[in-house]
DNA sequence: ATTAGCACTCCGAACAAAAGAGTGCTAATT
DNA sequence: AATTAGCACTCTTTTGTTCGGAGTGCTAAT
């Protein structure tokens, strides 16, 4: 399906996909004599060089200064990522390894994703991300009210995706077993299945109303859900093995770390860019392309985890540009599929909708 | 209490107190002249070099090399954490950045540590640190349980603490809301107030008793009780600004760097190191004091969050051996007390056992 | 006990030279 | 017309050398 052609030459896309290789292995430029040498070609150095000068005009790779090798850009490592890496197929151990970890994290979503991007960065040896992704069209299946003493119960909340949430409620109104007990059916009733901003006033009114003189109690604790509802819609990422980072010698410059280490911090700029994407095969980001300028130097894969056609997760991959994509791209597809198949097993209750086969279509992050 | 004789002159002190200062506001080694200069001292730089010479030979200086200047050694450190620092002031602006943030994260503890960890970063510019201990002593204070569907449900336990932990069962046991119900109100009855050790077979048999023909469904449950007990016994951390960490010269050098980084990775070790700490003041540990040897050039600085007389938490700085350590104790104190009035405030139910005034002893990492 | 003075040590910056790697181009070859 | 060998050229990296500065330790004088 990709082997079409793209304006290369055969022989082009040999060279540029062992320039590409090359420097994922070493990290340096390439010339062309080190190509000649592990690569079975016919040709001279020279014609080597020829071709390199072309793939350079065509905008494919680029030199560092007049007298080096050359070295992929950006459209260079695109365009490996999309037609040219192969296939890498993990070992046995590698698969065990997925397994094993996992079985034994049959907790929560969260914790799965957790393990799952620390096995990432295991495997790879890149940076894993954990995220769960903003989501505004979560919404809350179950109420739970759990009273504790007068003026102090909590709210416990199942969501659409399983997980479950609570929040203490402290309205200084007294309350009493019997009150939340109506209040949790109450809210049973006229809540379930509504996002944050489906929660209207007739509704809450209507709650009012069923509870009758112990209306009081109501807006607090509607109040408190909505808190909770917008927690959920925040997003959260955890990243793992940052230390990874620095053995490779892009990161050997402060400067470079620095700003890769800031945007892992800050967090807004890759949940967003996760969040608003709505492919769910794996994404490979590769520096500029997206709007988070700051990873110049460094590429991010990710898989989104889906559940009932809804993006309740991800993993991923930062590293920098010159990754071992094959390896990642294998991991990241790996792993996904072993999620899917315990929130599958885990959820059945809402009817299966298995991720479906994934071919080699990796989306783009623009 | 410590202006006592410690075997060093006044001058003596002044002089390490000035080294130190210089060194942790430059980073360099530091010479006699440079303490004549900045320090009203009656006497010749010569004098000084004397000094230092002795001072060198009683441990607390260090000399990189032949003709360089000073450097505070670990025994130096902790003289001056122990005896010499000033009481930074914070100003207002800092206060009311404390007030107003936490404020605004009135969740649960986790939340609450995690936005201290979070603002003590920011505040001192070095990395933060948010730590849940290990603590086998958590007992569980109110069980419930949600019915889902068929073979389905969730077990919801608050905590002695006030967290509440849910996990979800799936039995392959078919249950009835009207099981959950009798089995959560025998839970209460039975399990409450103890921890993982302390439920045995005839508490189990009790309820199992308790429950007649049902009875089946206890195994399991109860099960699902040991693991989350044992989910809260694992301890947790999460590490804010590591980006900081970069602007100090001393992790320039890579390997300083991978070192702390790992460290931070694994957990393990600075978990241990905090929840083996029963002193609830300040403590300071420096470099190889502590077992966590890979903390060469560090330097941890923590604040057990406790509540009840228990360590529910504690917030931390890791920063360079030469940090600013006034500015980071009175950080540290300023926050955690006003965690502790938050936590007070939010959970009157079980008698508040407020902090105490917290003294200037800040205890030993050993 | 303190101080002035001085020789000595060591580090780091600055500069120069050499080595290496790789290219681009030209002219010859297939 | 494509390929190739050969060579001059460029740019980086490494290595060696020098030199100034900073700071000490010691000695002799106060």
């Amino acid at each position: 399906m990709s082997s079409a052609n793209h304006g290369l030459s055969e022989r082009k896309k040999q060279i540029l996909k062992a320039i590409v290789d090359a420097h994922i292995e070493g990290g340096g430029p390439v010339g062309s004599k080190y190509i000649l040498q592990n690569q079975q070609l016919t040709c001279s150095s020279a014609t080597i060089r020829n071709e390199m000068a072309e793939l350079e005009e065509m905008g494919y790779l680029e030199q560092p200064h007049a007298s080096a090798g050359r070295v992929p850009s950006e459209l260079g490592y695109r365009f490996y990522v999309d037609s040219l890496v192969e296939h890498y197929a993990m070992t046995t151990a590698e698969i065990a390894q997925i397994n094993n970890l996992l079985k034994a994290k049959m907790g929560e979503l969260d914790q799965i994703l957790l393990a799952a991007s620390n096995l990432a960065s295991n495997l790879t040896n890149y940076t894993g991300i954990a995220i769960k992704p903003r989501i505004s069209t979560v919404s809350i299946s179950k109420f739970e009210l759990i009273y504790l003493e007068e003026d102090h119960y909590i709210l416990v909340a199942v969501t659409s995706t399983g997980a479950v949430k609570s929040k203490h409620v402290r309205g200084g109104i007294s309350v009493t077993p019997a009150m939340l007990y109506r209040l949790s059916a109450s809210f049973n009733q006229n809540l379930v299945g509504l996002s944050a901003d489906q929660i209207t006033l007739p509704i809450i009114m209507r709650i009012e109303s069923e509870m009758g003189e112990d209306a009081g109690i109501v807006g607090v604790t509607i109040k408190t859900v909505y808190g909770l509802l917008s927690e959920l819609d925040q997003g959260e990422m955890r990243v793992s093995g940052i230390n990874r980072l620095l053995q490779y010698p892009e990161y050997s410059d402060v400067g470079q770390l620095q700003e890769l280490l800031g945007t892992l911090e800050k967090k807004e700029d890759i949940l967003d860019l996760v969040s608003r994407t709505e492919s769910d095969g794996i994404n490979v980001v590769i520096g500029s392309e997206s709007e988070v300028k700051v990873m110049n130097n460094s590429a991010l894969v990710f898989k989104p985890i889906v559940q009932d056609g809804k993006t309740v997760g991800a993993i991923g991959i930062i590293g920098p540009r010159r990754m071992d994509y094959a390896k990642v791209l294998a991991t990241l597809e790996g792993l996904s599929g072993n999620i899917a198949n315990m929130i599958q097993a885990n959820n059945q209750l809402n009817g299966g909708n298995p991720d479906g086969g994934n071919e080699n279509n990796y989306g783009i992050g623009k």
